[in-house]
DNA sequence: ACAATAATAGGAATTATTACTATTTATGAT
DNA sequence: ATCATAAATAGTAATAATTCCTATTATTGT
């Protein structure tokens, strides 16, 4: 993979936020200090920066965003606020089952917990 | 919500897979019956089946998939045949662990197993 | 049988994403 | 430094999944 500057800022623009952004937001970010960036050049980046392990791909519902997080972690997605935390659960029990009950290989446990964050607690 | 003949195709054609079809693998179905239905009222029942909890809808990276099982479960993706597997899991720890350490109202935990499934052990 | 209104077909619009192509840019070798 | 090669890009077109719109049709309570 080739330097390019513009793949440099799209990765520092994913690499300053915890909000686990979606392309358009990226892309938003990146034409302040690019002004002739395009979405196309965006998504391409975001796709390598993937492949490379540099950053994750997530699917919130039908929209991909993108995370600076490599750690195997999980998320917790709140109904009201629409936030989405980074958590860090256990997940041995699960892979264990999956592979004696059900003869499955995991590789990944992907796990999102729908509810109501701190921010709202009565 | 008021009868539909086409509504009452829509459901029994969910019914009757275990395939976690996409709404146009709906559509290709229903049409074989009742030839002049639409894509859009494929959806707009979906919707409404959803929302009327008669059916669950998932998302498969980018994709909504349609299941007639309400039971709280989850599921094993398998990387290469992309079956979508149901399975029954334990999520209680991973309840209480968000409720205390994250001070998160859990309602549903969202989990997929990403990995190879039994046909294709080596 | 009829009136009220939910449901529908068919197509247009929207949203997220990918593909295409002529031009630009990074980089390694001269 | 110059140059050649191929990767990266802008700008736009194309695609895929889904939602929206509107005139017409069908269901249901009276």
């Amino acid at each position: 993979m080739r330097y390019s500057h513009k793949r440099e800022a799209i990765q520092e623009i994913v690499y300053g936020t915890n909000s686990h952004p979606t392309a358009d937001w990226v892309f938003q970010k990146a034409r302040v200090k690019i002004p002739n960036i395009s979405l196309g050049t965006v998504y391409r980046n975001l796709k390598q920066l993937d492949d490379a392990q540099l950053i994750n791909t997530i699917y919130d519902a039908n929209i991909a965003r993108y995370d600076w997080n490599r750690e195997p972690h999980d998320h917790l997605k709140c109904k009201i606020c629409g936030d989405l935390i980074d958590v860090q659960l256990f997940d041995d029990q699960i892979r264990k089952t999956v592979k004696k009950q059900y003869k499955f290989e995991p590789d990944d446990v992907v796990m999102t917990i729908i509810g109501t964050c701190h921010k709202h607690n009565k």
